[in-house]
RNA sequence: GCCCCGGUGGUGGAAUUGGUAGACACGCAGGACUUAAAAUCCUGUGACCCGCAACGGUCGUAACGGUUCAACUCCGUUCCGGGGCACCA
């Protein structure tokens, strides 16, 4: 009988299927442990092999932690809402919620193919109106919370309007500075204001505060695509996807107030076990910077009365100040001008107007500026000092106002080359005249009352000084800014509000969902505008009432899919509090580390939120994150002769002027083109003619991203077809740690499938039939056991599942050549072996007992006794008895050691009076004591 | 430029807290079975030296230096690669 693995893995998939045995319940008292994929989308190119390597991941381990006894939640779903296909809408006809019905039928016929131990019964799609009810529920509970700085914490609007009418809105500074009220023009408000207040201001005022809130922004505006991208869309100033340019426009639009939660999103990263780089981009996106904001006194052609703030970090260089920079845009401008600069600032502004974002990012070390005119006073010695402006400084950060250290800072130093500006030296020797220093360690020079004080300790002392006297405070700032949340966009989520008198009110929850209505109109209804525009019946509920012609982004649907798995089917509540309170944190999490900065951030925010409104009692959602590595593509090149049918192979092309064409990697075999295969594959080519090196034609090739353009794609069902889900999955694993990146590299697979064919003839022979027997195990045989239990059970709990699959190996060749056949030894590798390589694992479990399905059997537990050889400690001869060094390191009585230690006088030595606790061998010989 | 991660045979990669570096696999070479091939199995495989032989010697984890009885592992400097951020004051 030999290993059929086509009809094996087929009868325990649908064996799997029949008999429900991955369904999961939630009632139950066993522990939980939850292990979470991130959701596909479902794109129309299907899975490659680069996919499943994080599902083939979380699988196993899901399976392990079961096996181990754990009540374990493994779901999967599609993130289904989302731009391509709309963008496939567009363009060919087909409605997105056709598409994607079709797309997700093929995902789940590839995903199953690989022999998965998801719970299908809890889908979830977040396209589905069943799912996006709770979506645009979570989305009316952020709407209807704001940000209590004084609790650190989101609470009911509700607490914020009775605030509002006890005591006006005096210690509850509004989030946006340069917000005023309508009529008064200030800030703050009494009680007494706010029982004036007419609902219009009211509402304003609220929205000032919601989390989720609507404001003119400028947003990041793609023509080409029709719609609005959020910033981490955005890369060197073209959108992510399609590469299209992107301008700055003032836009009413959907805003989530993330920038309330920076410190708390920072500081969960320490409870979390993400990885360092992942946790470094988060760090870097959040840009936690402290320091503080210092005004200063501004004179111009006459007084200023308004004083110019600007932000530093580094208040202990405030006497190296030469001059200060303002950002074009700053409201100052237009006052502080002198007469005499008029001119020349207005020519500058208008060249800064005319510059677009590419540009400016474009050149980043073009240095433009103007003086103003006017000039600020140091506070502390009087010095006055010039006022620039100039575009590098940006309005959007800090106060949009600097101070200019040029001893101390690069920007500012090349700034004052270029224009001329005298520097003074506060670092001394530290400073060398060429370039600026910004260390933090030097001794200040030229400081007034800090002069002789190491910088970093001047910090402080500045800070306590300027706060002493009033002219500025402690300040932390923040790079991240606010999320936009809206997109002109048909397929995603429409936004539960009703809008009266321009007024958004939020839906009443029993009419959620609000469905998308029917549309097979997809272009956007211009002047910014989404598709929705279009379908005027549905906008415009009446005279007075109107819906947002916005849907939300992706990233809401995936913000909270990861709690809907716990109580998938409820139409009550987004989840029941008791499903969620069992199943608790996800345990682990694998996903690409792309979407470390959208999608975790706001799903973090999302969980913080509904934590503080009391849903859920824990406010992290992932306990641990991995990120596996891409699978890339390995390509293959033709070299076309200019102008001809004539293909060259890759060692002759330089003799001849050639164009590189990509070929498909399925008809090459290494480098090899298979030339018949090559006329046949495309018409363009059926005359081809080629020249060869030595009667064969070579390919070049490049490591690149698997793409359908690049002809490099390779589709795991050819792979499990060929050598079977089991070889597939133990493959993807033994090709490297997990969280590395590689590119596909088929060589190695026949030594992973050769592996599952040498265990099979530990059961089976062709000639003999079943070779197994009940006969009791020998030491050799447990050792092999028991070593093998250790080194699977600790690999796979460190995730080293490429450690894990060179165990099984080891064992099974060490097994082979023990001949081993005992029920006993083989029972036991079987179960090990189910979470890599279930099928064959079953099938063989089947066959050698009737003790059920493999998938009921417990996880082994390892003999510690038999683990001595495999440890790194060596027997030695002791008074004429064989000792282990773990025997006589346990040995109380020591007089052995003691014995052995007089001796040696090199032992002695390390000794050093003490006892031993530990002495490694190597080769019998001694090498080591530990003491 | 700044920050993070990494660099081990011909290749992918092992080495859990510093303790026999190179497990396991690929590739390669040789052999067995076979008319032949495939499949399977066996042997060898970091470099160099010595030798009839050895469980013989020397070197060796990007480079140099340090700590230690002992360093791929810890510390310092440099080089190279990958990723992130990037006028963020």
């Amino acid at each position: 009988m030999e290993y059929n693995f086509r009809k094996i893995e087929k009868k325990w998939q649908q064996q799997w299927k029949d008999s429900g045995v991955y369904k999961v319940v939630n009632e139950t008292q066993r522990p939980k442990y939850y292990v979470l994929d991130m959701f596909p989308y479902p794109s129309g190119t299907g899975l490659h092999v680069g996919h499943p390597l994080g599902y083939i991941a979380s699988d196993i381990y899901a399976r392990y932690k079961r096996l181990k006894g754990f009540n374990v939640l493994h779901p999967m779903g599609y993130d289904a809402f989302g731009l391509p296909a709309e963008q496939y809408a567009i363009e060919h006809g087909i409605h997105p919620a056709i598409s994607t019905e079709n797309n997700i039928n093929t995902f789940r016929k590839q995903l199953d193919n690989i022999g998965f131990s998801y719970d299908w019964s809890r889908e979830v799609r977040t396209c589905d109106p069943g799912y996006y009810k709770w979506t645009q529920w979570i989305f009316l509970q952020i709407f209807d919370s704001w940000f209590n700085r004084k609790l650190e914490k989101a609470q009911r609007i509700e607490t914020l309007i009775g605030i509002f009418e006890k005591e006006g809105n005096a210690g509850y500074e509004i989030p946006n500075e340069k917000f005023k009220i309508e009529g008064s023009g200030k800030k703050h408000f009494t009680a007494v204001d706010w029982k004036t207040f007419d609902e219009k201001t009211r509402q304003e005022i609220l929205m000032q505060y919601r989390l989720a809130y609507l404001a003119y922004t400028d947003v990041n505006w793609c023509e080409a695509l029709g719609t609005v991208l959020a910033n981490d869309e955005v890369i060197n100033g073209v959108s992510y996807r399609g590469g299209f340019p992107v301008v700055k426009k003032k836009m009413r639009q959907w805003n989530l107030r993330i920038t309330e939660y920076a410190e708390r999103l920072l500081i969960g990263l320490d409870e979390v076990d993400f990885s360092d780089s992942m946790k470094e981009i988060q760090k870097n996106w959040i840009g936690k910077s402290s320091g503080a904001e210092i005004s200063f006194k501004v004179k111009s052609d006459g007084p200023i009365e308004k004083s110019l703030r600007v932000y530093t970090t580094r208040p202990d260089t405030i006497f190296g100040v030469d001059f200060m920079v303002i950002a074009p845009e700053h409201e100052l401008v237009n006052e502080i001008t002198a007469k005499s600069s008029k001119a020349a600032i207005a020519e500058y502004l208008q060249y800064v107007q005319s510059r677009s974002d590419v540009e400016r990012m474009a050149e980043v070390k073009k240095i433009t500026g103007c003086f103003t005119g006017a000039y600020a006073i140091n506070p502390f010695n009087g010095r006055e000092i010039p006022i620039w402006i100039a575009e590098y400084v940006l309005i959007g950060y800090g106060t949009g106002a600097i101070m200019g250290v040029p001893c101390g800072d690069e920007r500012d130093h090349k700034f004052a080359k270029h224009f001329d500006i005298s520097i003074t030296n506060i670092i001394g020797p530290h400073y060398n005249g060429e370039e600026a220093n910004p260390t933090k360690d030097a001794i200040l020079t030229n400081s007034n009352f800090i002069t002789g004080m190491v910088m970093k300790d001047a910090i402080g002392k500045v800070i306590d000084k300027i706060e002493e006297t009033g002219i500025g405070k402690r300040q932390v700032n923040y790079k991240m800014r606010d999320a936009g949340w809206s997109r002109q966009r048909y397929w995603g989520e429409p936004f539960p509000v009703v809008y009266r008198d321009n007024i958004p009110y939020a839906m009443d929850e029993k009419d959620l969902p609000l469905e998308l209505p029917p549309s097979d109109d997809f272009k956007s209804a211009g002047n910014g505008e989404g598709p929705l525009a279009n379908v005027k019946d549905w906008i415009y509920i009446s005279e007075q009432e109107k819906r947002d012609t916005n849907t939300m982004p992706t990233h809401a649907g995936a913000a909270w899919y990861f709690l809907r798995y716990t109580d998938p089917h409820n139409d009550k509540k987004f989840a029941d509090k008791k499903a969620l309170d069992y199943w608790n944190q996800v345990d682990v999490y694998i996903g690409g580390a792309e979407h470390a900065v959208a999608h975790l951030l706001y799903s973090r925010l999302w969980v913080k939120i509904l934590h503080d409104l009391g849903y859920l009692n824990f406010d992290e959602p992932f306990r641990k994150l991995i990120n596996q590595g891409k699978i890339t593509g390995d390509s293959r090149f033709v070299y076309r002769i200019r102008g001809t049918n004539q293909f060259v192979s890759y060692g002759l092309k330089k003799n001849y002027e050639t164009d590189e064409l990509h070929v498909d990697v399925n008809i090459v075999n290494g480098v090899e083109l298979d030339t018949e295969a090559f006329k046949n594959w495309k018409p363009d080519f059926a005359g081809a003619e080629f020249i060869l090196e030595e009667g064969k034609y070579q390919c070049g090739t490049a490591i690149e991203k698997m793409s359908k353009s690049y002809f490099n794609v390779i589709n795991p069902d050819e792979v499990v077809e060929k050598y079977g889900a089991d070889t597939f999955r133990m493959y993807e694993m033994f090709l490297g740690p997990l969280e590395a990146s590689k590119p596909w590299d088929i060589k190695g697979i026949e030594g992973v499938h050769r592996f599952l064919k040498k265990l099979w003839r530990l059961f089976f022979d062709e000639v003999k039939g079943k070779l197994w027997n009940d006969d009791k195990a020998t030491e050799a045989e447990l050792k092999v056991l028991h070593k093998t239990i250790k080194q699977i059970e600790e690999a796979t709990d460190r995730f080293s599942f490429n450690t894990g699959v060179s165990g099984f190996m080891i064992a099974i060749n060490e097994l082979t050549d023990l001949k081993c056949n005992k029920k006993e030894i083989l029972e036991k590798i079987l179960i090990l072996l189910t979470p890599y390589a279930p099928h064959i694992a079953e099938e063989l479990w089947n066959h050698l007992s009737n003790k059920g399905s493999i998938l009921d059997a417990a996880y082994p537990d390892c003999d510690p006794k038999f683990l001595l050889e495999s440890s790194k400690e060596y027997p030695i001869s002791v008074n004429g008895k064989l000792r282990t060094t773990m025997d006589i390191a346990l040995d109380a009585a020591q007089q052995d050691i003691e014995k052995m230690v007089l001796d040696n006088m090199v032992i002695q030595k390390w000794l050093d009076g003490k006892s031993p606790k530990k002495i490694i061998f190597v080769k019998g010989k001694m090498v080591n004591v530990v003491v």
